[in-house]
DNA sequence: GAGAATTTGTACGTATGTATG
DNA sequence: ACATACATACGTACAAATTCT
């Protein structure tokens, strides 16, 4: 992630999530919990602010033990 | 905390917290962070999620270094 | 204005529970 | 039974904004 920003860290991911799913670079499935934080180097709990804010956003849902999943409208 | 509940810790926090405001016994100012940690024994970040909710219901507002305030509708 | 105290914000690590496949 | 994946919850530390002395 990138030190120099102001924002903070979980919503420059929520930012960049925003962005490959625009872009149809993330279609279906937002990668594990686990992916995201190995791929960022951040913390599960900053991980899952992150997708919590694309929730809120009604752009994803998220179901426990199954993953996270873009929102078709 | 009702430790028998099938509610999260955070959830039936945020209730109480919303009877409390239903009522009129929270009339304007949220109690503190740590006050509500230190009245229902929970973690710092649990009241948070509970704080976070009745902000998503747009029943609070929050501002750094100030507080929590009921919103007036 | 300076400094301390208060209060929310961000972020880490860790552990355990619950649901799915 | 097992692995994977999200959910809850604890503790801790420091930053940032505000308020008080």
């Amino acid at each position: 992630m990138d030190e120099n920003s102001p924002l903070p860290y979980w919503e420059q991911l929520a930012n960049i999530l925003r962005e490959r799913i625009r872009t149809g670079e993330i279609q279906h499935r937002v990668p594990s919990l686990n992916t995201l934080t190995q791929e960022f180097g951040l913390s599960r709990n900053t991980v899952i602010k992150a997708i919590s804010a694309l929730e809120a956003d009604g752009l994803v849902v998220t179901r426990q033990g199954r993953g996270t999943f873009v929102t078709r409208r």
